[in-house]
DNA sequence: TTCCATGCAAATCGTTTGCATAAAC
DNA sequence: GTTTATGCAAACGATTTGCATGGAA
């Protein structure tokens, strides 16, 4: 059975409050100003354990450390590969007929309401 | 001016009749089977090139190395975020619909065909 | 009083980099 | 001849792990 420690609250307590995405750097750096005892191996494994449960998304970058979002509605993520910014965004993809599409093609079974679009933002553009 | 090097040639040339979403790892060891000379720094050099040029996507996984595509006609990828099994997919997402709803919410300018959705396959599901 | 979670530090993994040499153009 | 790419090995960043200890149930 699993136990709910101080450390594991601040930290999905922070990612609740948090609309930034933050690394595991970030998180442990935010709830050590609080007064957080917790070390940085601590970070990850709630990190981890948190997103194995489904209540926080990893997010995994092509550059850089994964970022974090806990899962409030189910929203879609937009991802500058240049700056790492990650941006929050609504879109029906029609489930329905998405998941006709891959359970025809592909083993993939189940799979996740928010999906990811990769790109460049504007201010990368210009670079 | 950039220079086609026998190194890259072969990892592009595997890559093109490769359907499995090689890691940089399994690149190596392919081209290194068929008798290349290059070295591992060669292949994430030219890895990370081609990508920079389109002509090859990187696909990061939630764990492990990341994957590498050619990019043929647009398709997408469902990943097992399990064990990262890469599939390929197409469907119709609506690029204009989803285009609006994109640049509309975020400041993402351009963006992939390649669309990513994350699950869990057969496979995993059962363990 | 059991067993899960922690803190710490070392280890690991995937990837990048510096530098001297070799190959394209 | 000039410049870009290579091979090698060392360095790096992000993350995981082993182990002894502390805290929840």
């Amino acid at each position: 059975m699993e136990k709910n420690s101080k450390q594991r609250q601040e930290i999905l307590d922070f990612l609740i409050e948090s609309y930034s995405h933050p690394t595991a750097e970030e998180v442990y750096n935010e709830i050590k100003k609080r007064g957080s005892t917790a070390s940085k191996g601590t970070v990850y494994r709630n990190l981890n354990f948190l997103s194995e449960k489904g209540i926080i998304e990893k997010i995994s970058m092509q550059n850089g450390p994964d970022r974090y979002d806990y899962l409030k509605t189910p929203h879609n993520h937009a991802i500058c590969v240049k700056c790492n910014t990650v941006y929050d965004f609504e879109y029906d993809f029609s489930p329905k007929k998405l998941k006709k599409a891959i359970t025809e093609k592909t083993d993939i079974e189940e799979f996740s309401n928010y999906i990811i679009v990769q790109g460049i933002c504007k201010k990368c553009l210009g670079k």
